[in-house]
DNA sequence: ACCATATTATTAGCCGCCTAACTATAAGCA
DNA sequence: TGCTTATAGTTAGGCGGCTAATAATATGGT
């Protein structure tokens, strides 16, 4: 099976460095870094998305799934999951079709508001959840774990940095009056 | 306008590792580190994705082109292209399809094979690229610059590490014979 | 020279993501 | 009270991934 693609397998590693070397005032270093990163973690994307799909689900589904069973009452509105997931309602109202249809979900009207509903695992969630949660968490640690407690030092604190730089940049020059 | 969504926004950051807490052998930080690294990653792509948006195109659009670009005959097959980019073929279909449908590219039959084509950027595309591309690796270097030569190599030196471990993992128990 | 096999591009159909538009309901205010 | 505005969920349509199947053409072995 062709491993799936989650942002290109890496934007053109050597041909964009190779690029980036025709234009003077760029540090190829920085590029390199960069690509390093990108490609680093879509590869361990796309290893996940084949792990998931090997116990028949996917990180999407995963995710909605993973928040039901996190929460107290076991259950939330589809609102909710797409602000808890990241994701818009519209991408949640198609999951969670898939979901109910496998029989993972049930949807329920809210007795408080007729426009929402609640959404709630079903056994078959919970004990699929149950099998797969020990070897999903180990998987990662294994990913890491010849990583010293130094090193993960460095890189949380490293990514924490691009990060900074990156809401820097998002948040730019802000319009003076944000209005609202 | 909404972020978009390269992969979950962080697979429940905290969702995620409240849980893993509650598995012994399981050590809360290296999950952190794991979810973090995928997290800034996910927020770079998104942040390109809006980037390359704004100048009308995306990133597997750009991709292509950068790969015709970079080639000294600055033609490739719809083959070669998905070789490099690390997507299907009929992947590469459809996005060319775009890319002709806007001028960016044009498809002429190989003489050699009459099975195949050459695919060739358009004017239009050489000069979109000289505009886009010296802003593109500024904007890269900044995401990047205020990491030192020290803190650039510890990442590499790590996350080359992370990518070991991952291949290891996925040639895991490999068959005796790999019959071709 | 021929037939089996491989390769090229395309198509059809699914998934997960998005935006924009719509319906129904709730909430707030004049 | 009734009108306006906001919110919940869905739908429709587009994009970029994927797999699997197809037609046309090359290639290789006997």
């Amino acid at each position: 099976m062709r491993e799936p693609i989650i942002f290109r397998k890496v934007p053109n590693i050597e041909v964009l460095q190779t690029c980036a070397q025709q234009h003077a005032d760029i540090d190829a270093g920085f590029i390199e870094a960069f690509l390093i990163l990108v490609h680093t973690s879509s590869e361990l994307l796309n290893a996940g998305v084949e792990y998931f799909h090997e116990y028949g689900t996917s990180p999407a589904r995963f995710g909605l799934m993973m928040q039901l069973h996190m929460n107290k009452e076991h259950s939330l509105s589809p609102s909710d999951l797409a602000e808890r997931t990241g994701v818009t309602r519209a991408t949640v109202t198609g999951l969670l079709d898939g979901l109910t249809r496998d029989g993972y979900i049930q949807r329920k009207p809210d007795p408080n508001d007729r426009r929402s509903q609640t959404v709630h695992l079903t056994a078959k969630a919970q004990s699929f959840l149950d099998g797969f949660l020990p070897g999903h968490f180990k998987r990662i640690q294994g990913l890491m774990e010849n990583i010293s407690d130094k090193e993960k030092k460095q890189l949380v604190s490293i990514l924490t940095k691009i990060l900074g730089n990156l809401s820097v940049l998002n948040r730019g020059p802000q319009p003076l009056s944000q209005k609202k």
